[in-house]
DNA sequence: AAGAACCAAAAAAACGTTTTATGTTTCATG
DNA sequence: CATGAAACATAAAACGTTTTTTTGGTTCTT
C-alpha cells in the first residue's frame, strides 16, 4: 500500500540501513552487498518507493529529458518521427520535453532557454533552424543539439538528413526518362535547407541534360500554400510534369490539378512527391516519391544525441540518410506530341 | 558574455546582495525593493544567470512538467491535438513530457510510474485508458489525471470528449433522412469509449426509427484494418451507407471502395466520418464527417488540469464538446430502388 | 601479532533553488 | 521621542537525491 510521498530516508529506516545504501542499491554503478540489497528492495516495494528523478538530477546533472523542438505537425512525416523518436528513446530511459517553436522562428531564442531551464541533456531540433549563435552557446553549456530534417550552413553542428540533394537530382533524372520536358518545381519554404538541397540536386540533374527548370511557385511546405502555388504554375504553361518539395503539398497539389483544374494524373501531369509519408501510398495518391527513411533518421539521432551526452566526443558531422525512389501511379510517361 | 553554469550564488555575488534576494527577484510572488531588483537583473544579465527549473522543483515542489500519455500518433486528430496542446501550456509555462503507450495497453502501469518519477504536476492521458487502481493511486499522490478524447467506466474521473453519442445518433438520423435502408458500421477498438458510445448513438437513432444496423464489422481504428472490414462488409451484402467510427478509417475505406471494388462514392455508398482532421476537407475524400472541436477539447482539458494543480478542488467531470456534423460530398441521397 | 589493505556501510557534503525564521531599517503615528 | 508596524534583507533550513569522505570491521601479509 503506497503512501503518498516515500523518500530514501523512509525506505531506509525501514530497511535497518542508512539513507546513502538506499540510494547504492538504486543505481546501477553502486555496489551493494546482496544482503542490504535484498532489504532494501523488500522495504521499498513495501513503500512503494520510487527515486525522485528530479532530485537525481540536481546532484548528478542528469536530468534524462532531452528537449524536442519543432515547428509544426501538420506534416505527417513529424508526427511519425516523433513517435519513433519518443519510443527509441523512451527504451533507453530518456524523455522527450515538448516544445512548439510555432511558425515564425523569431522566438527560438527564447524557447531555447527555456529548455536550457530544465536543464535538458540535449536537443533535437526538427525542422528548425538556429541561429549560430544561440547553437554554440548550447555546446559551450554542453548541451549537445541534433538537428532533425534540417541542416545548418553552419558544418560544426550535427544534423540528420536523408540525402536531399540526390533525392532531388533522381526525381529530375527519373522525370527525363519518362521523357517529360516540361518540368516544373513548387519550392518550400525557401528558407530551409530541405528545400534548398532538394531543389538543388533537382535543378543539377536538369542542368546535365542541357535542361532547365520550366516553372517555379512557392508553396511554402504549407497546404494552402501549394494549392495558390499550383494555381500560379499552370497560369505560366502547364507542365508535362511537377516535383512538389515535399509529400504534404503534393496532395494538395494533386487535389487542385484534379477537382479544381480536372487534370488527370499521370495523364496530364505527372507528380512527384518527397518524404514517402503514409498517405502517399494510399490509393486516393498512390504518389511517386522520395522515401525518407525515418526510422534510420530517427536511429542516427538517438544514437548521435546519446553518445555525446554519455560523454564521447564525436567530430560535428552531416548524416544524410540514403533516399530511394518510390514509384508509384502519379508518373507516366510523357505521352504527348512533345514541343508543338 | 554568459558562461557555463551560472548559480543564483554567483549572481549575488555579482549584485552585492544575499543569494535569497536573486531568489526573490526571480520568484513572481514574492517582494523585493526597486533597488535590489535592479542591480540583481543587471548582475544576471551579465551573467547570463537563469534560475534552474529543477531545483526549483525540489524545493517547491512544481516542475512546471505534465505527462502526456499517447498510444499513436498516426490518426492526424492527435498531432493536431498535440500541437495545439503543448502551446497552449507553453503559454501557461508548463511543458509537456511525452510517454508514448504503444498499442498494448499492457504496460501502462509502468509508464505511469515513470511519469510520476519525473514528479509531472499532472497527467494527460489521450486515447488511453487506466485501470482504477492506477488512477486512484495518481489521484491519492496529489497528480490530477485527464482524460482526453477517452471516458473511464469510472465516473470519478475528468474526462473531455466530443459528444460521442449525441454525435452518432446525429450520424443515424442524417443518413436515414437521406433515405437510406442499409446502413453498416465499421466500429473501431472495441474497449474504447469513443467506440462504443459512437455505436451507442447510432444505434440508439436507427432504433427509434424502427430500423437496425444493416452491418457490422471491426476496424480497431487502423488504415489496415479498416480495409479488412470493408471487405467483410461488402461480402455480407453492399451497404446504402457507412458510418465509420473515426476519419482516419473512413479514407481507407473510401479507398477499397473505390480503388479496390471501383464503387463510386456517394453514388453507390455513403460515408460518413467522425473526427474532421484536416484531410476529411481536402477534395480526394471530402468526407462527411461529425467535428471534434480540438480547440475546444485541449482548452477545457488546460483548464481543467491547471485549476487543479493550482489547487481548485473540482467536481469529477466529464466534459462532452457539442460535435456538429459537418456535411460534404461523400454521401447523397439513396436513389436506389429500395428493397428490390 | 601488528600493520597494511581492503571492503561495506554510514556520515556528511553537495546540488541550486525556495521558504522560513530572524534581523534590521524605515517610517508614520501617537 | 518612543513605539509599533511595515518593508525589506539575510542567514539558515529544507527538498531528495548522488557522491565523497569517514569509519570500522575483516582478512591478508609478513
Amino acid at each position: 500500500m503506497p503512501e503518498s510521498k516515500i523518500t530514501s530516508v523512509e525506505v531506509a529506516r525501514l530497511a535497518g540501513v542508512s539513507q546513502s545504501a538506499v540510494s547504492r542499491v538504486f543505481t546501477p554503478g553502486a555496489s551493494a552487498s546482496k544482503q542490504t540489497a535484498e532489504k532494501v528492495r523488500k522495504a521499498a516495494s513495501e513503500l512503494g518507493y520510487r527515486p525522485n528523478v528530479l532530485a537525481r538530477a540536481m546532484v548528478s546533472g542528469k536530468s534524462r529529458i532531452i528537449g524536442l523542438l519543432v515547428a509544426y505537425l501538420d506534416n505527417q512525416f513529424y508526427p511519425d518521427a516523433l513517435e519513433r523518436l519518443s519510443s527509441v528513446l523512451q527504451d533507453q530511459g530518456y524523455h522527450l520535453l515538448v516544445f512548439m517553436a510555432g511558425k515564425d522562428a523569431s522566438n527560438v531564442d527564447n524557447i531555447v532557454d527555456e529548455m536550457l531551464d530544465y536543464r535538458v541533456e540535449g536537443i533535437i531540433a526538427a525542422s528548425v533552424s538556429m541561429s549560430a549563435k544561440l547553437a554554440e552557446r548550447c555546446q559551450r553549456l554542453g548541451v549537445p543539439i541534433v538537428f532533425f530534417n534540417r541542416e545548418q550552413n553552419d558544418k560544426t553542428r550535427f544534423s540528420v538528413t536523408s540525402d536531399n540533394y540526390a533525392g532531388g537530382y533522381t526525381v529530375a533524372e527519373y522525370l527525363l526518362s519518362l521523357g517529360h520536358k516540361r518540368i516544373s518545381y513548387i519550392a518550400g519554404w525557401e528558407y530551409a535547407s530541405t528545400q534548398f538541397d532538394r531543389e538543388a540536386g533537382f535543378n543539377a540533374a536538369l542542368t546535365k541534360h542541357n535542361m532547365q527548370c520550366f516553372g517555379r511557385a512557392v508553396g511554402n511546405f504549407t497546404h494552402e500554400g501549394a494549392a495558390v502555388a499550383t494555381r500560379q504554375l499552370v497560369e505560366q504553361g502547364l507542365p508535362d510534369a511537377i516535383f512538389v518539395a515535399n509529400d504534404h503539398m503534393a496532395f494538395s497539389v494533386m487535389d487542385t490539378l484534379r477537382h479544381e483544374m480536372s487534370l488527370s494524373i499521370p495523364g496530364d501531369v505527372s507528380i512527384v512527391g518527397y518524404d514517402d509519408v503514409p498517405i502517399a501510398s494510399w490509393p486516393a495518391y498512390s504518389l511517386t516519391t522520395v522515401r525518407q527513411r525515418a526510422n534510420q533518421m530517427v536511429s542516427k539521432t538517438v544514437e548521435i544525441i546519446v553518445a555525446q551526452i554519455e560523454g564521447e566526443a564525436l567530430e560535428p558531422l552531416q548524416i544524410k540518410i540514403d533516399a530511394p525512389l518510390i514509384v508509384r501511379n502519379s508518373t507516366a510517361p510523357n505521352n504527348q506530341t512533345t514541343s508543338a
